[in-house]
Formats: C-alpha cells, structure tokens, sequence
DNA sequence: CCAACTTAATTAGCACTCCTAATAAAAGTC
DNA sequence: GACTTTTATTAGGAGTGCTAATTAAGTTGG
C-alpha cells in the first residue's frame, strides 16, 4: 500500500498554480528592484499604454488589478512622483482624471510589458499539443473564475479584438468570446472582460455596427414559434 | 477560421497564467482581512505545519517561500507575536531556530491550508482527461523554472531520487516509485510529496528524457482529443 | 432651487511585504 | 586566537493593501 498522500488531480493542479503564482510574484518583486517599478506599479503603467486613447481614471484602474481605489490611487501617484504618468483632466466630469503616459512613462510601460516572459521557457517545454490543450484548460478555467466574479473584470468586449457579436441563435447568449471560447449574452457585456485587448479600429467599428443594428431590428421583437426572435435578428444582421 | 490568432499560444499561455496569478493575489488578500492573517503569514504557517517534526529555521522559511531571511524573519515574528509560533532551540546550533507551531497555530494552518481552494471549481470546468494533462503540463514548466532558479525546489515525484519513469506495461501506472514500492499513473504524480529526496543530476536528466520522450511511444490516445492532428505530428518529430 | 443622494478621488492610519545593508552571535577553520 | 562562514536579526526605506473618513463635483427629487 502506497503511503503517499491520496490528494486527487483537482487539489494538485490548485498546489502547481499556486507554485507558477509564486515564481510570479518572485520574479516581479526581482526586477522591481532594478527598475525601480514595482509589481503594481508595473502593470498599472502597461494598463495606461494599452488604454491610450482612452480616459483612464483611478477607478477604472483600480478594477482591471483588482485594487481598492485607495491603493490605486497611491500607486499611481507613485509614477506621478516618477514622472512616468501625468494627470489629464476628464473632459466631462471635473472631479475625474485621465491618467495619462508620459513620454519616459511610454517608454517604460514598453519594458514592463514583457515582464512575464520569463516564463515562455518553461512555457516551451511543453510540445505544441500539450500547449494547445494548456491552453484551453486556462481559458475554461478562466472563465468560471470570471463567472464567479473572481477575476477582475477590465475593458468592455465592445472594444475588444477577441469579441464576435451576434454569431449564436440562443438569444440569451448571441455573443462569442474567441479568448476564453464561450457564448456572451447582452447582460454580459455591460461587464467588463479581463481578457480584453483593445481592437483596431475596423474591428471595432465593424463591431459596432452589428450591434446597433441588432439592436434596432430588437426594438420591434417578434416572437416565432419556439423560435427565438433575437435568433432571426442575429441571423439577418449576420455578416462574412 | 479563428481571426485571434496574432499572439501565439505560448503568450497567451503567459497572459492567461497571468491572470490566474491575479486571481491568487487578489484573493489571498480578501481572505487576508478576515482572518487577520496575510498571504505570507498564511504560507508560513501551512510550511511549518506541512514540516512539522522537522527543526525548521528561518532560512529553510525563506528558501521555500522566496523571499530574503530578513522579510521571512518579520513575518515569522509577526506569528510569534499572535501565538501562532513559537521558538525552540535547535538542539545542534545554539544561533538557530526551530520555528513550530503552537495548538492555535495548528488550528490556522489547517484553516490557511485550504486559502487556495476557491480554483477548485475553475479547475473542475475541466474534465478528467484535461485534468491529468494540465497536471503533467504544469509538472514539466515548474521543473524547468527550479533548473532555471526562478522558482524554489518543489518536492516533485520529477525531482526524487526515488522516481522511476515509464516501467511498468499498464498505461494506467506506468511510473513507479521507489520509496513506497509503488506503482504510480500520471494522476498520482506528487507536487509536494513529503518522501521526497532530490535525485543527482544524472537521474533528473534521465527522468527528464524519458518523461519527454514518452509520449510518441504508447501515450494514452484520449490525449489527441480535440486536437489536430498536425500538433501531434509535429510533437512526433522533435526528437533527435 | 436646494437638500439628499451618488460618485471620483483622496487622505489618514494601520499592518504587512519586500528589499538592501549593517550587525550580532555562534560555529567551523587554520 | 584571528579568519571566515552561517544564522538570525535590526535598521531604514519604498510600496502594498486594507478600511474608514473626507472633499469635491455631479445627479436627483421634493
């Protein structure tokens, strides 16, 4: 009889994440030191640069990291301080502010992107079709963390590259994710995703449009026999 | 046809390991508040309680969490100050300490134990067979983070002296180990296995190549499931 | 139109994290 | 007995992260 302890798969795979979690937080409290950029600091100044364009206020970058306000706030002074980040004022609301990079802020923000790249080493240990099932595992898991309002949630599909409207026939769920592979309903979207990557401006446009012209045809909803109307919408508005 | 292609699947292997590090951090810190005790303190105490019996000093605590002697030095002080540890001398070196925990300690580091089990859901979104790939997948990237030093010895069945890789004929356990006189499946690969010793060099490399090589010889077919047949293949080739 | 929310951001206060550098003390070396 | 290594700590400083309270600017409703 074995004596090793009897931990199912499940328990063991929660022991390795929490092992790559720690290499992590290792790694970035490492480079930290010699780029005078702590973890925070860091991923804050990679949120500005892949928001650029945008109004970025204290609380917008308090919920993508997942942050209280007051933290965010302190960590973004902190680049103030450093002349990295600079405030902007909003131009609708006068208490907001549009945190904004620098130029030496852009600068580092393009160093502090790769930070976690140590890990494509170990990454490639593993053959491509391992990576690819990894992979996949990482996005189903990712997605009952997002569901269970684990994970922070960051930007509005809206905008973002991995979004598909209007591709699927079930009316509460028309929407696909292509990160996490996984129908979106309406209500979904007013979320916010934390896999979002800001689309170009095709895309985005291109999103845009379904949208609004779904969302007229849904103005005047029709209801089928046991077909959805929202179905219909989708399917008419549906472009290649 | 996916049009999300642009990044290749190993950084988004790292974007999305990312993201379950986030979820970690974020969490250990809600649950931080409640129990009054913080993601480090937690640690410290699941490695003394998982290390009971052994003489554990400041040092071993510091190596095993990544972090300098000096921060595990405070944070073990900030237990002993809540009587959750308390100091013993080290019978062989009057400088060092043996750290353990007292009978309240005990009970928080059977609490603290389970800090990281709010993933179990998000893991159990995969099925069985996703499971036991996902396990062996993270198995191969934390023993390349160890060799590279980005990441502390793990107590790894990959590591162990005791460790016997692909000798027996059933696909089900075809691993062995030496210690228990046992056969092991890829499931009952350990993580933290408290019979570990760490193998020389020779073994581990070993080990390491027939686990890598493993999987064109008889690799349990149910692994190619979903995948194409072109991930395979190429898997196929990469051998000398 | 002003009192009563609500929201954006900050301040204050606290405990802890994490680092480097310097120190103290014991143990091993020569 | 001085020299070096190892173990642990202290000192000092920037930063993380929280809650609670505050300031200021919008919003809402009688």
């Amino acid at each position: 009889m074995p004596t090793h302890d009897e931990l199912d798969v499940a328990k063991r795979i929660v022991i390795g994440l929490n092992k790559i979690g720690l290499a992590l937080r290792h790694h970035a409290w490492q480079k930290a030191d010699k780029a005078r950029l702590t973890p925070t600091q860091g991923q804050i100044l990679s949120f500005l640069d892949a928001h650029a364009g945008e109004c970025v206020g204290t609380s917008a970058v308090a919920e993508a990291l997942a942050l209280t306000r007051p933290t965010a706030s302190e960590a973004i002074h902190a680049l103030v301080q450093k002349g990295w980040v600079k405030r902007e004022p909003s131009p609708a609301d006068r208490r907001a502010a549009c945190w904004t990079l620098t130029e030496a802020g852009r600068r580092q923000a393009e160093a502090a992107k790769t930070w976690a790249d140590f890990l494509l080493p170990a990454v490639a240990a593993l053959d491509p079709n391992e990576q690819v099932i990894f992979l996949r595992s990482l996005m189903k898991m990712i997605r009952v963390l997002q569901v269970q309002q684990k994970i922070p949630i960051a930007a509005m599909c809206v905008t973002c590259r991995f979004f598909r409207p209007c591709v699927h026939d079930d009316p509460q769920k028309p929407h696909h994710c292509a990160f996490v592979d996984a129908p979106l309903g309406d209500r979904d979207l007013q979320l916010m995703c934390s896999d979002h990557e800001t689309a170009d401006e095709a895309h985005a446009a291109h999103v845009w449009n379904i949208l609004t012209q779904r969302r007229r045809r849904h103005d005047d909803p029709r209801v089928h026999d046991g077909v959805p109307d929202a179905a219909a919408g989708a399917a008419e508005t549906r472009r290649d």
